[in-house]
DNA sequence: TCGGATTAAATTGTTAACAATCCTCATTGA
DNA sequence: TCAATGAGGATTGTTAACAATTTAATCCGA
């Protein structure tokens, strides 16, 4: 589907899901039930459960035993200053030695993820900008390093729940184009400035 | 069995699991049967899929589609500095509101896991000083903020499986025990600094 | 009318059977 | 000899039924 990666049941619900929850489709503290999942996915409550059962672990979902998952509540501000400072401070090293050690290939499909965004901004579809957005920043996190790709994704998406700069879509893709740029050119120096600049 | 967590299957299976990987009880790169497992635990294949599941977002385990889970290879030393870093940054967080907010009883919860500790290490067992340890840690991350709680335990069990300063346990009580008495204090400053000694 | 016990429905937790996939290893043919 | 093939077993993925628990509704007595 995307990339090169294999997809089961439980993972492509679990995407799914996480496209609606971060753009925002369920109500906070309403209950999410597993048999109406498993009707619109059509499959029984098992990948359905695998798939909760994963997002909670990732931050957007509270697990109750015998209850079920609820949205999680936004985070404090406090709370979302040390995520970001996190998510910085993990992306930054992975960018950095993703430019450091990428080769033609990367950079191929790193612009075909940079136009992916760009054409999700043209259409102004908020959930396809925060899926391409997340999958370009996804990227060299996963190539630089596979073992704290989970960690990053649990930092992102509280982050991008707590409230979204990405309606401002001339924005995005300006800013996204001074990291790639930067990090085409391997000036590191200057792709973790603008990567701040972005991240925050 | 801890303090009033409810438990169900998975849940339990999930934390001997956690034991047992952070004392290096299951071989790197060897894969983990579902089966076996279950037999272990009494159960059926369905919570110990739960609980792999679970273990994989941590960190602890890696999932391949069709091929089950396996111990994940250790950090690099790089990689395990901004796992380091960002788990300082959250923690000293969660210690801070920790001392500004505490009441008696939860300090009285603090001495409890103190005394824990120390009974642990005094037995001189490895998995259980490793799991006061956590649970120490623990306690005023998830009393500050629960929200963030399970990021910490990824960033937690990750540095823990690198290597464990765990068996000078001398160390770990006298590094542990002013951790606490700063706490008491209400000496946020001082308190910041035995942390920042005692987790790096 | 109100509060508390009791029942019924809805929901989650677990299980065992079945389907799909992967791995091993012997067989085949050049 | 050796690579390709294919059968068989082992393992993971999915399903539907059942058990346990929670939630909602009903009833009853004061």
């Amino acid at each position: 589907m995307q990339y090169g990666i294999k997809h089961n049941d439980r993972e492509s619900i679990c995407e799914a899901l996480r496209k609606d929850l971060l753009t925002g489709k369920f109500d906070f503290e309403q209950p999410i039930r597993e048999q109406k999942l498993a009707e619109r996915f059509g499959t029984s409550r098992g990948p359905v459960r695998d798939a909760l059962l994963r997002l909670t672990q990732e931050g957007v979902l509270v697990y109750e035993p015998n209850k079920g998952v609820r949205v999680s509540s936004p985070l404090t501000d406090a709370e979302r200053d040390v995520v970001v400072s996190m998510r910085l401070r993990l992306e930054k090293f992975c960018l950095e030695a993703f430019i450091r050690d990428a080769k033609k290939h990367h950079f191929l499909q790193l612009s075909f993820l940079l136009e992916r965004l760009n054409s999700a901004c043209e259409r102004a579809s908020l959930p396809e900008v925060a899926e391409c957005d997340l999958a370009l920043h996804r990227y060299w996190v996963a190539q630089a390093s596979p073992h704290l790709e989970s960690l990053w994704l649990g930092l992102s998406v509280r982050m991008t729940m707590k409230y979204s700069r990405l309606s401002n879509y001339r924005q995005v893709i300006e800013e996204h184009n001074n990291v790639i740029h930067a990090v085409m050119e391997k000036d590191v120096e200057k792709a973790l400035f603008y990567l701040e600049e972005n991240v925050i």
